[in-house]
DNA sequence: GTTATTGCAAAATATTTGCATTATA
DNA sequence: TATAATGCAAATATTTTGCAATAAC
């Protein structure tokens, strides 16, 4: 039996979108898939990846997630609205945002913001749906009420 | 009975936020009131009222949004993902961006996210509930079809 | 070998900052 | 008059574009 490695599975994923699997490619869909939760922007990415790829360039990260988007491989936050977080997300949710720590949370809400809900609203076709939430997380809430040890 | 101008309605509310009513802000936030279903961006609101206030400055409109943000009497909108728009609402609502034509509609859900909602989710205190929605609005589905005369 | 991708340099866009001028209370 | 707001110029940050070099199939 053939064992199939995390970059093999990748490179399928990439295939099967009409992507064809660079390394560069390759090593920021692996950088999104290991650090999903920490949303990072393109600079971020740009940033970690130097020590991998010291060619790499931010117009290839742009790039690169441009593709991914438009195959609908990640998704796209702008909770801070700073700047665009990127997100290799396979099952939708929605995001919390600290405003004290700047950590984002993916969240798994019961009743997610479009359950139950028909594909249109006043008549509009909804393609997407984005919910986020901006507050202090539950690390900066203990925090301040001393329980850190 | 003394006539109460809708000018010295938005001084008032400007003065109890404890913002000195400048005719800049007023002009401003005028213009936001009278237009708020269009949701504009800083530069709109220059461009508009350049006509109105020649010398007024891109500066002075950032200034003046970043005080009437801090203050809760708009609020921003990153739903394009590539510039803010700014929104005079009343009343919390959502949005929906056509992405065809790029009209941002107000949308009131019967069920909003964070309906029947804690005031925590995963133990993180929620202090803002942002939702949108992304899709062709109703006017472009129509033209779409052909319905358009 | 042909076509798509990469990466550099420069441009475009959006927003912020420093500071002198001006207006407000 | 003291304090805060305005507005110009320049800086910063993010993202995009043009194009030549390179890599993938």
């Amino acid at each position: 039996m053939k064992m199939i490695t995390n970059m093999e599975k990748l490179k399928t994923l990439l295939e099967s979108r009409g992507l064809k699997p660079t390394f560069q490619r390759l090593t920021v869909l692996e950088y999104l898939e290991k650090h999903e939760c920490h949303h990072p922007t393109a600079e971020m990415i740009y940033e970690a990846l130097i020590a991998r790829i010291p060619t790499i360039s931010i117009t290839t990260v742009y790039n690169t997630l441009s593709a991914f988007l438009e195959k609908g491989i990640i998704s796209a936050e702008t909770i801070t609205g700073t700047e665009v977080r990127y997100d290799f997300a396979p099952v939708p949710h929605h995001h919390f945002l600290c405003t004290k720590c700047g950590k984002i949370y993916d969240v798994k809400i019961k009743c997610p913001l479009g359950n139950d809900m028909k594909n249109t609203i006043d008549g509009h076709h909804i393609h997407e749906i984005h919910g986020y939430f901006k507050g202090i997380c539950r690390e900066c809430s203990n925090k301040k009420s001393g329980k850190q040890k």
